[in-house]
RNA sequence: GCCCAGAUAGCUCAGUCGGUAGAGCAGAGGACUGAAAAUCCUCGUGUCGCUGGUUCGAUUCCGGCUCUGGGCA
């Protein structure tokens, strides 16, 4: 019998932290976030991390576990992810992955598979360097010749990419579009329900405005500084990071305080918006729309939920 | 009250020597399977302030009106 598994996604600044713990205390469940950035540690402000109070008790993985230079990706995540699962079931609990990092919950969701390869950043590297002495089309004439399917579904320009797919060839000799092709199978191996929190956009910019604007009255500044002093460098992927790397101009003099902020505030809204696209098209479930419906209500409907997926009584 | 300059996309503006218009920003949609808070792609119809006139045809020229700046009294 598929395991019971709840999910909670949704668009940053909508209320996923307050309405998972609430939830984790009703269900018995223990939280799981998937947060690329809420792992780190001294990244507090910029991420809007849990705090102890908000948590009240409810135990919480990937939050705090690592350190700003330290690498974190989607393969460490699920690997990570799942023996936190096998923790909490053997507890006889059940566990509620919470975040906003799509990516992460469907590699979780659907068991996605990222063990074939070894990490290997050097070849990657090497690729960008391709890239930028000879131009993308360059690059990208070498996808061609050995997935042309795969390049025909991606632009030249996301050098990223192309370069993912030549590594991955490179290191098993076959075809990345062959292998995605597998893993978008959508079918989970546990019991799961997702719920999606969602908000009319308005709202959820003002959210995210009003939040940025709390985030610099509660020294968010500082805290950037800080890890910027302890040689947390602008290259590192944790400093990529909305909140991070646009005071990085900041500090170099490029630009003013209240552009960095402007900044980060679109920066911020266009992540909400990729976020929901996200989870719009690549996952089924509940979604829950927190500007129509109060706290209470959206709990009420959330807990039906989990009753017609058999996943509580 | 008089004079001058404006009034065009959500905002700031450009433009049409008369043939119903386009940039930046904001915004919208999408892709994604080992950097994902990353990376990448696509998208601009709006009573051209209102109203008369000239004209085959006016957002464009002319008159009046309204509003907004600025100046003079």
């Amino acid at each position: 019998m598929k395991k019971p598994f709840v999910i909670i996604g949704g668009p940053t600044a909508c209320g996923k932290t307050s309405l998972s713990i609430e939830l984790a205390k009703k269900i018995n469940g223990e939280i799981i976030s998937a947060d690329s950035m809420q792992v780190y540690r001294y990244m507090d402000i910029g991420t809007a991390k849990v705090t102890e109070e908000e948590k009240q008790g409810v135990p919480h993985y990937l939050v705090d576990e690592l350190y700003p230079d330290e690498e974190y990706n989607v393969m460490v995540f699920q690997q990570k992810a799942k023996a936190y699962m096998r923790d909490i079931w053997e507890k006889g609990k059940i566990p509620i992955l919470v975040g906003g990092t799509g990516f992460y919950i469907n590699a979780l969701l659907f068991d996605n598979d990222f063990t074939e390869t070894e990490n290997d950043t050097s070849f990657r590297e090497a690729c960008y360097a391709q890239a930028e002495k000879e131009g993308v089309e360059a690059l990208f004439a070498r996808l061609k010749e050995v997935d042309p399917e795969y390049a025909q579904t991606i632009h030249a320009n996301n050098v990223k990419r192309v370069s993912r797919a030549l590594e991955y060839h490179y290191l098993t000799g076959e075809k990345f579009s062959v292998h995605n092709a597998e893993q978008k199978v959508k079918s989970s191996p546990y019991n799961a329900a997702v719920i999606i929190l969602t908000m009319e956009r308005e709202k959820l910019y003002e959210r995210i405005n009003h939040r940025v604007d709390l985030m610099m009255e509660q020294g968010l500044l500082q805290e950037v500084k800080g890890l910027l002093d302890h040689g947390y460098h602008a290259g590192l992927v944790s400093m990529q990071g909305l909140g991070y790397k646009e005071f990085i101009p900041y500090f170099q003099g490029e630009c003013t305080l209240k552009e960095a902020v402007e900044q980060l505030k679109k920066g911020t809204r266009h992540f909400a918006k990729r976020q929901l696209t996200w989870f719009r098209r690549q996952i089924d479930g509940l979604w829950v729309d927190l500007s129509k419906a109060d706290f209470d209500m959206a709990m009420t409907d959330v807990l039906e939920y989990l009753r017609e997926k058999d996943i509580t009584h």
